[in-house]
DNA sequence: AGTTAAATCGTAATCATTCCTAATAAGAGA
DNA sequence: TCTCTTATTAGGAATGATTACGATTTAACT
């Protein structure tokens, strides 16, 4: 997934091309980390000083049903980050300090499928928590 | 883990012993599953019908600091089970309708840490979702 | 340029969770 | 058992993130 591609995306569903979608857009792809809508309305300040909180969350819901972002629940608030469905399945090291992940390439869930064999999986979450070199 | 060895480690930590934190104790530990805080409250209601959210969530914040439940984030919602502590360190099953848990052996931590030498690693979360027997 | 429906702003409402204060009750000691 | 101290609790107010809404603006199409 990148920003072209997630334009696109949105046309093909029929939904408008705007500059403060393109700007999250941009905003998103630019960091590799999880972030709290808050920041992200900050991130927009610079182009777009009144741009309401109503935007943001409206915006996010739509690009995470399009799945141009993906998110996770960190203190409490959810975070979104620009999506890496572009590259093959894999999980997160997340810094609790600064947002910021690293790949994880081993998935359990090729070893779980057996374990739970009868049951209906729908989805599975695998995150690691910690600190990164400049957090530490 | 189980509701004696929850009481005496309330005592321990110099906290006082409940009727309410005995009931919630029980409550939870009779459940297999994770609960908001309003199903714990709703179960408490036969016993304790005015019992208040705030003593709710107070015990269940004391539950989670002596590692007497286990929490999780469901439907934008803190979630909290009995905890399985007393066991080898597993993760969860949880089925979206009921809530209800099943044990999955497998950690990926053990192959992960290779991956992430020279991060600073202080929790993960792995989580199976789906719809159990019953639900689905 | 005119039309139409989507997008946005600003603000109000919602909902889970936390905070606050006065009243109550557990535990310790006399 | 009585008293004292301090934790616990009820009830309601406050908070903070998220959602909903009506009026206005704007993208896309003709
Ligand atoms: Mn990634
Ligand atoms: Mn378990
Ligand atoms: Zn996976
Ligand atoms: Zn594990």
């Amino acid at each position: 997934m990148n920003v072209s591609e997630a334009i696109q995306l949105l046309k093909d569903h029929g939904y408008k091309y705007t500059g403060k979608r393109v700007d999250m857009l941009e905003f998103l792809s630019e960091h590799d980390k999880y972030m709290s809508a808050k920041e992200i309305l900050e991130g927009m300040k610079d182009t777009y000083p009144n741009m309401s909180f109503d935007t943001i969350y409206r915006n996010l819901a739509l690009f995470e049903e399009l799945e141009i972002v993906e998110t996770t629940e960190l203190f409490g608030e959810k975070h979104f980050r620009f999506s890496c469905t572009h590259e093959e399945h894999h999980h997160h090291f997340i810094c609790l300090q600064c947002g910021k992940t690293r790949k994880v390439e081993i998935c359990p869930m090729d070893h779980v499928r057996n374990e739970l064999q009868g049951y209906s999986i729908s989805g599975h979450k695998f995150e690691v928590y910690g600190y990164c070199n400049k957090c530490h």
